[in-house]
RNA sequence: GGUGAUGUAGCUCAGUCGGUUAGAGCAUCGGAUUCAUAAUCCGGGGGUCGGUGGUUCAAGUCCACCCAUCACCA
C-alpha cells in the first residue's frame, strides 16, 4: 500500500465561548480519522486553530477591559486544554490572528482581485453614532415589521419566524450602546460569486458524487438549476473597528472573519510545515497529489463547498478533496438546555471526573458518515459503554489475565498459534481490513458493531473452553495456558480495532501487553511466542449513573439564578448569528429554544406552582420607585415576603385582605431592599401600547394555599 | 412559506438492486456459570416498519398525498 499525503481539518472554533459537547463530535469525529489513517501508515497531518477575528470578539474583550489579543490568547489556551482532555491530537493548533493567516489571506486576495472577482460597492447600513461603528444584523433590535414584537434582532423574528433587513425594523436600537442606529452609506467589497466563471465551476465541483449525497442535494439547492443564477456576490469587508486584518490598499476596511476563518487552515499548515520543514506548496499547488479535507457542521457548508472553492480556484490554489459534514448534537432527544444542565462544557465533564473515552467511544458508536443529527442518550450512554467496553472487551484481557499471571509467570504459550488461532477464533485476524474499510468511510457505528460482535465471539470461546473447569486438573495445563494465549491475542487484535477511539486506553493495553505501539499492519501477525506480558491492572471503570446526575448538576443553571438577572443590559452580548455562525450553532440553537417557547408541554407548566394567596400586608419601600412590598399568606404553606413592582397601580392600604395568584416556587431573589420569595400574577400590555397593570384575583371561593391549575 | 432530511422493538440503531418468517445491542423475563473490579454464556417475550392510497407476482424499500420532528433559506 502506497503511503498517502492527506492533511485534515475540523471547524475553527470561535476564541469566544467555551467548548462543549456539541463541538467535541466534531473534533472527536476528525480526531478518530486522523488516528486511523496515521495507524494504517499515510502521512497524515490534523490542523485546527482558534477563529479569532470580528466584532463579538472585538466587544467581548472591550467588556472585561482587556485587549482582543489578551482575550484570544486566553482562549487559545482554554481551548487546547480542553481538546488535549478528550484526547483530541491536532498537529497544530494555531490561530488565525497570525502572521501566516494573514498572509494568505492578502495573497487570496490579490489574486482574486487580480482575476477581476473582487468589486466595490457602496452600500446603507446602520451606523451607531455613539460607538462610531457599522451595526451588524445581530445587534440592531427593534419591533418585528410583521408581527409586532418588541427586542427582536435585525435579522429575523423569534416571535413569528420572518425574516427581514435591518432596516425595516420599526424603533430601532443599537445593541451595543443603546442609541438610535443611522443609515450611513459605506465602500464594502465583494467576492463575486456570481460571475459565470464560479457558478459553472462550482456546478461541476459540487455534483462530481464526491460529496456527502445529502450535502450535495442542499448544494444543488442553492445553485439552482443551470442557468438560474442563484449565487449572489459576497460581502467580505467590514468598516472599522474591527478587529481583523486590513484589507491592503483600503484604509479603514478589514477582512469579514469569515473570509479568513477557512484561511486560517492553510495558516496553520503553513506554520505547521516550517516547524516540520515540509513542502507546503506541495500540498496546495493546484495539481497536488495529496488529499484535503474539511470535517465540518452542517451548518457551515456553504462557507465551505461554495465560497471556499471558489476562492480557492480561483487563486490559484488547490479545492478540497472532500467536505465532510455531520449533524448537531442533542441530549436525550432535545437541544442541549442550560436548565436542564445538558449544555455540557467539555472542561465541566473532566473536572467531574468522567473519562472522556467514554464519550468518545459513545460518540464513535453512534457516528455513520451522514449529516444526521446524533443523539447522546444518557442512559443509552451509561449502559453501552459499560456493556461494550468493560464487560464486553475489557473482561477478556482480565479474564486470562488472572491464569497468565498466576500459573504461567506471566508468559504465553511457547508455541506458534497462527493456524490454531484461526480455527479457534475464525476471522478475528481477518476482520481487520473489513474494519479499516468501515474506519475509512468514517462509518464508526460499523466499526465498532462489528469489533463489538468479535468480542461476543471471544467471550463465547472462553465460556466453551471454561479456563475455570482446565485450572483444576493438572493434566490441561497446556491447554488452560492455549486458551488463555488465544485470549490475549484476541484481546491485542480488539486492542487495535479499538484503538482509533480508545487511544489512551490502547496504550495502557500495550503496556500491559508488552509491546510496541500497534499498528494497523501488526493485524497479520500474533504475539511472538513465549511473550512476557505484564501483571493486569484494571483499564477502565464502569460509568455510575451517579456520575451523568452530578455532571447535570454542574451544568444546570438554577431558573432562579437565571431569572435573577434583569433583563440584558445594552451592553450584553447579543446573539452574533449573522456575523458568527460556525462552532455557535448549538449556542443559538439553545438560545432561540428559550426565546421562542412557542409551545410548552403540560409538563413544563406543572413545574410552576401557582398558589392563591391574600394579601396580609402591603407597604411602600423606601427608595423603591416601582416596588411594593407584599405579605401574602398561603394559608397551609404560611408567609412569603415578594416585592412587586406595582406600585404604579395600587395603593397598598387597597390590597390587603384581597385575595390573588402567586408563583409559590420562584427561586428566592435577593434584591436591594430584602428577600422576594415569589411573584404576584399581573397583567399588562407587552408593548405598553395600552397603559396600566392588572393584579390577578380568583372568584370568591378560593382560599389561601389552594393549588393554581 | 419554500427547500432538504428524518420517522423501524421500551431505548439506541442496522436493514445493500424491491424477493424466505424484518435484525443487532441495551433493557426485560427464564435458565446456566463463577475465570473476570457482577463481568460472561444459552434461551424466551417484545414490531400494523409514522399514516393513507397507489405501482408490482412481491413494498420497510418505489410513487403520490398527509402527519410529526429537525435543519437551511446566504
Amino acid at each position: 500500500m502506497n503511503p498517502r499525503q492527506i492533511l485534515v481539518t475540523s471547524a475553527l472554533p470561535y476564541a469566544n465561548g467555551a467548548i462543549h459537547l456539541g463541538h467535541l463530535v466534531e473534533y472527536i469525529q476528525t480526531d478518530i480519522w486522523v488516528r486511523f489513517q496515521k495507524l494504517r501508515g499515510h502521512e497524515c497531518w490534523y490542523v485546527c486553530a482558534d477563529d479569532t477575528h470580528g466584532t463579538p470578539i472585538m466587544l467581548r474583550a472591550e467588556k472585561e477591559g482587556i485587549s482582543p489579543e489578551a482575550l484570544i490568547r486566553r482562549v487559545h489556551g482554554e481551548h487546547l486544554r480542553d481538546f488535549t482532555g478528550f484526547h483530541v491530537a491536532f498537529d497544530n493548533y494555531h490561530s488565525t490572528h497570525s502572521d501566516e493567516t494573514r498572509f494568505y489571506a492578502e495573497d487570496i486576495y490579490r489574486k482574486l482581485q487580480a482575476a477581476g472577482l473582487i468589486e466595490v460597492r457602496s452600500i446603507e447600513q446602520f451606523y451607531d453614532p455613539v460607538k462610531k461603528m457599522f451595526l451588524p444584523d445581530r445587534y440592531i433590535k427593534g419591533e418585528c415589521p410583521k408581527c409586532g414584537a418588541a427586542d427582536q434582532y435585525g435579522d429575523s423574528c423569534e416571535a413569528c419566524g420572518a425574516a427581514y433587513a435591518p432596516t425595516d425594523l420599526k424603533n430601532p436600537l443599537s445593541a451595543v450602546s443603546g442609541a438610535k442606529p443611522e443609515l450611513k452609506s459605506s465602500d464594502h467589497y465583494f467576492f463575486k460569486l456570481s460571475d459565470p466563471r464560479c457558478q459553472t465551476f462550482l456546478r461541476q465541483w459540487t455534483q462530481q458524487g464526491r460529496l456527502q449525497s445529502e450535502a450535495s442535494n442542499k448544494l444543488q439547492e442553492w445553485l439552482g438549476v443551470e442557468g438560474e443564477n442563484k449565487l449572489t456576490d459576497w460581502d467580505i469587508s467590514r468598516d472599522a473597528p474591527y478587529f481583523g486584518f486590513e484589507i491592503p490598499d483600503a484604509p479603514g476596511k478589514y477582512f469579514y472573519v469569515w473570509l479568513d476563518a477557512p484561511i486560517g487552515y492553510m495558516g496553520s499548515f503553513k506554520n505547521l510545515c516550517e516547524q516540520k520543514g515540509l513542502d507546503f506548496d506541495a500540498w496546495w499547488k493546484p495539481d497536488s497529489s495529496a488529499e484535503l479535507y474539511h470535517f465540518i457542521g452542517k451548518d457551515i457548508l456553504y462557507f465551505h463547498a461554495l465560497f471556499w472553492p471558489a476562492e480557492l480556484q480561483h487563486a490559484g490554489y488547490r479545492t478540497p478533496t472532500n467536505v465532510f459534514a455531520h449533524g448537531f448534537l442533542t441530549v436525550d432527544g432535545a437541544k442541549m438546555s442550560k436548565s436542564r444542565g445538558t449544555f455540557i462544557t467539555a472542561e465541566s465533564y473532566l473536572a467531574q471526573g468522567l473519562n472522556p473515552e467514554w464519550l468518545r467511544y459513545y460518540f464513535a458508536a453512534k457516528l455513520n458518515g451522514s449529516m444526521e443529527d446524533l443523539d447522546l442518550n444518557l442512559d443509552d450512554f451509561v449502559s453501552r459503554v459499560n456493556s461494550d467496553l468493560v464487560g464486553k472487551y475489557i473482561n477478556i484481557a482480565s479474564r486470562a489475565a488472572g491464569f497468565i499471571q498466576k500459573r504461567f509467570a506471566g508468559k504465553l504459550l511457547h508455541a506458534h498459534l497462527n493456524d490454531a488461532f484461526a480455527t479457534d477464533l475464525p476471522g478475528l485476524r481477518e476482520a481487520a481490513e473489513e474494519i479499516a474499510g468501515y474506519y475509512e468511510a468514517r462509518d464508526y457505528a460499523r466499526a465498532l458493531r462489528r469489533t463489538m460482535a468479535l468480542a461476543d465471539q471471544v467471550n463465547q470461546y472462553v465460556d466453551q473452553n471454561q479456563p475455570w473447569v482446565l485450572a483444576k486438573a493438572p493434566e490441561n495445563e497446556e491447554r488452560l495456558h492455549h486458551v488463555c494465549t488465544v485470549l490475549i491475542s484476541a484481546f491485542r487484535l480488539l486492542t487495535l480495532y479499538l484503538k482509533p477511539v480508545l487511544p489512551k486506553l490502547a496504550q495502557r493495553a500495550e503496556e500491559f501487553l508488552n509491546v510496541a505501539p500497534l499498528h494497523w499492519a501488526d493485524a497479520v501477525h500474533l504475539l511472538p511466542p513465549g511473550h512476557l506480558i505484564n501483571a493486569y491492572e484494571h483499564l477502565m471503570t464502569r460509568i455510575e449513573a451517579k456520575q451523568i446526575e452530578a455532571l447535570l448538576a454542574a451544568n444546570r443553571e438554577s431558573l432562579g439564578a437565571t431569572g435573577a438577572t434583569p433583563a440584558a443590559p445594552a451592553t450584553a452580548t447579543p446573539k452574533p448569528q449573522s456575523e458568527q455562525r460556525h462552532a455557535q450553532h448549538q449556542q443559538q440553537a439553545e438560545d432561540k429554544a428559550q426565546q421562542s417557547a412557542a409551545h410548552i408541554s403540560i409538563d413544563d407548566f406543572a413545574k410552576v406552582d401557582l398558589r392563591i394567596a391574600r394579601i396580609a400586608d402591603a407597604s411602600h419601600v423606601e427608595g423603591a420607585e416601582k416596588l411594593l412590598k407584599l405579605t401574602l399568606d398561603l394559608g397551609p404553606l404560611g408567609t412569603r415576603q415578594v416585592f412587586a413592582g406595582i406600585k404604579s397601580a395600587y395603593d397598598p392600604a387597597t390590597l390587603v385582605g384581597r385575595l390573588t395568584v402567586m408563583v409559590a416556587n420562584l427561586a428566592p431573589r435577593k434584591m436591594k431592599f430584602g428577600m422576594s420569595e415569589g411573584m404576584v400574577l399581573a397583567a399588562s400590555d407587552p408593548i405598553g401600547a395600552t397603559p396600566g397593570l392588572f393584579l390577578l384575583s380568583p372568584d370568591s371561593g378560593a382560599t389561601p394555599g389552594m393549588k393554581v391549575k
